[in-house]
DNA sequence: GTCTATAGGTTGATAGAC
DNA sequence: GTCTATCAACCTATAGAC
């Protein structure tokens, strides 16, 4: 709300202008530095300290910009992260028309990533999920709005190749969960074998309710 | 680095004895109330302080029975909770000869407990294995034999009815995989939806693979 | 052996300078 | 409005009394 009211007229002409990069992206770099952190090592494991000098802001700043502390923070991280998710989901999704392919595709491109950096970046906000959905009623609730938009992406490729509406919404959860599941496994056991499980199977859970593969 | 060298060694001699029934008494509430904690509210957000007093112990003794400090009772504590979630696990699988049908009311049967307590409990240990995969290897290693125990029961249970080594191993994995995914998602919506989505797919998944239903 | 008291460090949050 | 300096509370871990 506040920092809108700071941009200078002036922006029209260039897009890296100076002014405009104190105020704005002061906020931005702590809830970048923040959603990553919270992904990777977790709510409780992340102090403020450690976003503030990873984003490089001093610890004023937060309480500026975040006044409800570290809940407020998580609560836009999470919000950030989920728009990182969605981003690459629906990049993967639209690689094919068919959905396993597409969906193959997908995990392909989550196991991808795992194998190079062992991490949650971009991929999943389950960790902060199980930390929080007792402790925290706002970070679950926005949690439970990323695991339901998830769903819905898959769903909505299932009912694009013509698989019935109710079907579609139960397959969609299905495989988000199948996926989910698969991330927390890899991660631990430091190899994509459950992914890979997984997307073989979204073959055969998928071919009866489509005509051409 | 031993983290079984501290273990008095007069264990072995004496059984019923007095003084050892305090010992191990203490040493087992501890490590009981961390594995609840642990599974609960997770790794970083369980002070040893909540730990002792939810167990009635004095903070001398957790250093006596686990000298290296948090961690060693992290270990042992997913390795009890390992034990009571293969005990539950062993007993709901057993109640049917058929796979399918015994997986689900395994499933059933973790959606009921999740109903009334909403928490994590004897259920799982996805929280502390992604709170530790990154931070801890032998956390991470200990979630990871958890992991394959319990693969290993769904696919021993495959294999009895029947159904080739080979895939079962496979099947094994991905029950194991799309449950404690669906156990994430159901813990973070509030509502069990995602547990009976696999329970119903369950059936379509394995029925290919087995004569008679 | 069992436990109390305390050390040393880090956390989330705040007050107030400019 | 922006940020530095500081706070009390909590953490894990230890030293040493009995």
């Amino acid at each position: 709300m506040p920092y809108y009211t700071y941009r200078p007229v002036t922006i029209l002409s260039r897009k890296d202008d100076d002014s405009m990069k104190c105020k704005t992206e002061s906020r931005e770099k702590i809830l970048t530095a923040a959603a990553m952190l919270f992904q990777i090592k977790g709510f409780n494991a992340t102090g403020l300290n450690e976003i503030l000098s990873e984003s490089g802001s001093p610890k004023g700043s937060l309480y500026y910009y975040f006044p409800n502390g570290k809940e407020e923070l998580a609560l836009e991280a999470i919000q950030l992260s989920s728009k990182s998710i969605q981003k690459r989901l629906n990049a993967s999704l639209n690689k094919y028309a068919s959905p396993i392919e597409a969906i193959q595709f997908t995990i392909k491109n989550i196991a991808e990533d795992m194998e190079k950096a062992n991490k949650l970046k971009d991929i999943s906000i389950s960790l902060i999920a199980l930390e929080t959905y007792f402790s925290s009623e706002p970070l679950r609730e926005a949690c439970k709005e990323v695991f339901e938009i998830l769903e819905n992406m898959y769903s909505k490729k299932l009912i694009e190749s013509g698989i019935p509406k109710k079907i579609a919404l139960e397959l969609g959860m299905l495989i988000q969960v199948m996926i989910e599941g698969a991330i927390t496994v890899s991660l631990t056991q430091r190899n994509v074998t459950a992914l890979l499980v997984v997307s073989k199977h979204v073959d055969i859970l998928l071919s009866p309710y489509i005509q051409s593969k």
